[in-house]
DNA sequence: AAAAAGGGGAAGTGGG
DNA sequence: TCCCACTTCCCCTTTT
C-alpha cells in the first residue's frame, strides 16, 4: 500500500513549533498517541506520524478534512499519515481520548470559524447573527450570494425582499426554512443560504450562551413544551418586536407543515399554512418533506453548488454531495426519513434515538435497528426486505457527501454534519 | 474464538 | 440516455 501524506494547506497560516512526534500502528494506538501527544492549552502544535494498516480509513480522513491525498512513497503494507502544526486542540484526558473525527472536526471548525471571523471583520458584522441590523443582513446575504455565485438577478430579488421587510438578524434566526424560502426561493439558492445561516449560527452558538441571542437548543423531545411558532403573531414575515420565544429553536425543522404524504410514499408539496395528514397505510412514518417547485421555468442551474463544492469536499464518481433537487412525487430520502423517526421518540425511541441532539448524533438500537430498516424498505417500496446492513451501506455513502458520518468506535452511532442536523 | 458491527467495491435498480 | 440516490451482494476487517 502506498504511503499517504496528508497535508493541511491552511495550517501554513499558523506559526509555531512542533511539540511531539511519535509513531504507532492501528487506530487505537493512534488515538492513544494523540492523547499523549496533546497537551492542554490554547496553542499546542504538534506533528503526528502514524502507521495505519487500513487504507480506506485514510480516504475517510481525506473526506472529512476536504483534503486531497497525494500518494508518495511505498512503505510496506502500511499507510503513512502525517499531520502538522495543529492548534486549538480539544481537551484530552485518560477518560476522554479524542477520536480522529473529533480532532479533525475541531480542525475544520476552527478554519471555518477563522474564515467567518475574517468575513465578519471585512463586512463589519458581529459574529452574533442575532445582533445584526437589517443592513448587516443585507451585507451578509450579498456576500453569500457572491461567494456562492448565485445568479445576480435572483440574488437582487431576494435582497429586495429582505430589505423591504427590514429583517434583523434576530428575525433571520427565527425564520423557518419555509419562511426563509418564501423570501429567498429554493430554486434561487434560498435553501443553500438558509443552510449556510444555520451553519453560521451553529459555529458561533457556543459563543453566545447568555440567552441574549439564540440560546441553546430546546427540543420537543427534551421538554414538555409544546411546539411553538417562533415568529410573532400575524404575518410571520413582518418585522417588529420579537417575542421572547423567538429565540432560535431547532424545533423549527419539524414543522408539521413540512411533511410529505407518506401514505403515497412520495415527497409532495403542501401549501404553506396547510396541513398534512399522516393517516393511511404508512401513517406511523412520515419523512420530512422538502418543498420543491415543480415549475421548470424557474429552474436555474445549480452547478454553482458543484463548482463551489459546497457540502461536497471530495468529488465522487457519483457526483456532488449537495442534496439534489427533488420534484413533487420524488423518492423519499433516507436521511430525511431518519430525521423524522428521530422526531418521533414516542414511536421510535426504542429503535433509533438522539444521543446528542445538538451535535446531531443518533444511535440505532441493537435489538430494534432492523425495524427502522424494514420501515425504510416499506417506504421505498423495495422488492426485498430492507436490512440494517443494507441501510447502513446507504448511510455510509452519505459520508462521501458529508451528510451523515459514522461515529468512530461508537457502535450504531451516526452523526449528521452541521448543515443536516435540522431539516 | 465467535458474533456483531463496520466498511467499501461494484454492479444493479428505478425514478426523473 | 444520463444522473442520482440508493439497493444488493459480497467479502474483508474490526470490535466486543
Amino acid at each position: 500500500m502506498a504511503a499517504v501524506d496528508i497535508r493541511l494547506p491552511w495550517l501554513d497560516k499558523f506559526d509555531g513549533t512542533f511539540k511531539s512526534k511519535s509513531k504507532c500502528r492501528g487506530s487505537k494506538q493512534l488515538l492513544m498517541m494523540m492523547d499523549k501527544g496533546f497537551e492542554r492549552g490554547p496553542c499546542n502544535d504538534w506533528t503526528a506520524h502514524a502507521l495505519h494498516s487500513q487504507g480506506p480509513s485514510m480516504s475517510k480522513i481525506a473526506e472529512l478534512t476536504r483534503l486531497s491525498i497525494e500518494q508518495s512513497t511505498e512503505e510496506g503494507s502500511t499507510t503513512l499519515f502525517t499531520m502538522e502544526r495543529y492548534t486549538a486542540l480539544p481537551s484530552c484526558s485518560a477518560d476522554n481520548i479524542p477520536d480522529l473525527d473529533s480532532v479533525l472536526g475541531t480542525c475544520i471548525n476552527d478554519l471555518k470559524r477563522s474564515n467567518k471571523k475574517d468575513m465578519c471583520r471585512i463586512l463589519c458584522l458581529s459574529e452574533d447573527v442575532a445582533s445584526w441590523t437589517p443592513q448587516n443582513v443585507h451585507d451578509w446575504l450579498e456576500w453569500v450570494g457572491k461567494e456562492y455565485e448565485l445568479p445576480k438577478e435572483k440574488l437582487a430579488q431576494a435582497l429586495t425582499n429582505f430589505d423591504n421587510r427590514q429583517l434583523t438578524g434576530l428575525h433571520l434566526c427565527s425564520l423557518t426554512l419555509e419562511n426563509f424560502c418564501s423570501l429567498f426561493p429554493r430554486d434561487n439558492g434560498g435553501d443553500l443560504v438558509y443552510g449556510l445561516l444555520q451553519g453560521w449560527k451553529d459555529d458561533f452558538a457556543d459563543t453566545f450562551t447568555d440567552g441574549s441571542a439564540y440560546g441553546p437548543p430546546v427540543f420537543p423531545a427534551d421538554t414538555d413544551q409544546p411546539h411553538q411558532e417562533i415568529m410573532g403573531p400575524g404575518d410571520p414575515m413582518l418585522p417588529g418586536p420579537v417575542p421572547e420565544q423567538a429565540q432560535w429553536n431547532p424545533s423549527w425543522p419539524m414543522d408539521s407543515r413540512q411533511r410529505y404524504d407518506s401514505s403515497a410514499c412520495s415527497i409532495g408539496t403542501i401549501s404553506p399554512g396547510g396541513s398534512s395528514s399522516t393517516d393511511g397505510c404508512c401513517a406511523q412514518t412520515a419523512a420530512v418533506k422538502i418543498e420543491i417547485s415543480d415549475t421548470e421555468d424557474d429552474e436555474i442551474d445549480l452547478s454553482y453548488l458543484r463548482r463551489k463544492g459546497w457540502r461536497n469536499p471530495v468529488p465522487t464518481a457519483s457526483g456532488p454531495g449537495y442534496p439534489k433537487k427533488r420534484r413533487s412525487g420524488g423518492q423519499p430520502i433516507l436521511w430525511l426519513f431518519l430525521h423524522d423517526c428521530l422526531a418521533k421518540p414516542e414511536e421510535w425511541s426504542h429503535a433509533i434515538k438522539w444521543v446528542n441532539r445538538t451535535e446531531g448524533i443518533f444511535q440505532f438500537s441493537s435489538e430494534h435497528k432492523e425495524k427502522v430498516a424494514r420501515r425504510w424498505g416499506e417506504i421505498k417500496g423495495n422488492r426485498c426486505v430492507m436490512s440494517y446492513q443494507k441501510m447502513a451501506r446507504s448511510l455510509r455513502n452519505y459520508s462521501n457527501n458529508n451528510i451523515v458520518m459514522k461515529k468512530v468506535r461508537r457502535k450504531l452511532q451516526y452523526q449528521f454534519l452541521p448543515q443536516w442536523r435540522h431539516v
